[in-house]
DNA sequence: TTTCGAAAAAC
RNA sequence: GUUGUUUUUCGAAA
């Protein structure tokens, strides 16, 4: 490897014609005796090791992954960032500067863009901050992490359901009664404060580091992390949290949260996880009391997070409400209507029977 | 078999 | 002025 290798391949997202990319440096680290541009596969994930991680940027950027992705931002029909430029002029855009956004890349030089703060009402009142990316940066983003979904997908807890492919909030409830239906009848409902803005980056980077060690992929999501945000045209850098609406944040949360699973898991506890949404199910009050004291704990010594308290709580689990619908104590699932809801607060006579019943679940061990 | 899009839910 | 991920349903085309 002497000499840098010459970069000849299409660039073109429509073509059907293609030619994946060539690495135009080359690897600054040495595996063990490995060859550098050896390809390896990531479905493969078997006996993926941080060793075997040396460089996902080739995979990131390669031609089919950058053209999923920019499908995919596509798709979400999503504005345009401070650059304004707008999701359907990327292909021509990137058919001009392919080499020199991939030679940046690839040596580092690469610097994002800021980000466009707007604020959006949220449904129960209160506002949600978005970051928006340029279109260039999601589609970065997205190709970064379709590379990383499947690597941490075998590693992630059997009890986290949010922001994960083949599972959804249904499978989370299913779950959340079956244990319910053991006599778990006391759940404890740990809320995260404002989540996506008080993560660490630094325990953050260092997390992934025990996974990836493609140290040019590390520095690239850290200066995501890092990207500003752009206020009535004053850039300020983030030092903590991690944007809202990038493509990277959701599974970038659950890496951060997955400590938390790691560690329920190791006590033994039943448990339900979805995105900060964490359910907890055990026999008694006093023994929910005194677990949310401890990992409320663990939260905010190890994980660095901001348990919120005052949203926190113990109870049975008919008296709260999970991802839309309330568990009853025979471990059925009920839903309350917003719409019923809405009703009464308007003066109709609204009763219980408004809640429409929905069928028990039965504790099947079937997956998927 | 595959591709695309619209619209709903969860966070 | 409205981001992101996942899931599901419906529909269309070859």
């Amino acid at each position: 490897m002497a000499q840098p290798q010459a970069i000849t391949y299409q660039y073109d997202l429509f073509s059907e014609q293609r030619q994946d990319v060539i690495r135009p440096f080359p690897t600054s680290e040495t595996v063990c005796g490995a060859s550098g541009t050896k390809a390896f596969q990531v479905k493969e994930a078997g006996e993926q090791e941080r060793a075997l991680t040396p460089d996902l940027m080739s995979l990131v950027l390669s031609h089919d992954n950058i053209k999923a992705a920019y499908k995919q931002v596509k798709r979400n029909k999503g504005v345009a960032g401070i650059d304004q430029m707008p999701t359907g002029d990327f292909a021509e855009w990137y058919s001009q500067n392919a080499e020199t956004l991939q030679s940046e890349l690839y040596n580092g030089a690469y610097q994002p863009q800021g980000v466009k703060q707007v604020e959006i009402p949220k449904p129960n009142g209160g506002k949600r901050k978005l970051g928006i990316p340029t279109v260039t940066d999601r589609i970065i983003q997205q190709a970064i992490s379709q590379v990383l979904n499947p690597i941490y997908e075998r590693k992630f807890s059997d009890h986290s359901y949010g922001f994960r492919p083949n599972r959804n909030a249904h499978q989370a409830l299913k779950k959340g009664s079956e244990y319910v239906s053991e006599g778990r009848v006391i759940v404890v409902d740990m809320d995260l404060k404002t989540f996506f803005d008080v993560v660490n980056h630094d325990r953050l980077m260092y997390l992934l580091s025990t996974t990836i060690s493609d140290k040019t992929l590390l520095w690239l999501i850290r200066k995501y992390l890092q990207s500003g945000i752009l206020i009535d045209g004053v850039v300020s850098q983030r030092t903590e949290g991690m944007p809202q609406g990038s493509p990277l944040s959701p599974l970038l949360s659950n890496i951060v949260l997955d400590e938390l699973d790691k560690e329920l898991e190791r006590r033994g506890h039943k448990f339900v996880r979805y995105a900060d949404d964490c359910n907890i199910y055990v026999r008694s009050q006093r023994a929910g009391e005194r677990l949310l004291a401890s990992i409320s704990v663990f939260i905010e010594t190890k994980l660095k997070l901001l348990v919120n308290k005052e949203k926190s709580r113990v109870c049975p689990v008919n008296h709260t409400k999970f991802l839309g619908y309330t568990i009853q104590r025979d471990g059925s699932l009920s839903i309350a209507n917003e719409s019923v809801k809405r009703f009464k607060e308007k003066g109709f006579g609204v009763n219980r029977d408004a809640r429409k019943r929905i069928k028990p679940c039965p504790t099947g061990g079937s997956t998927m």
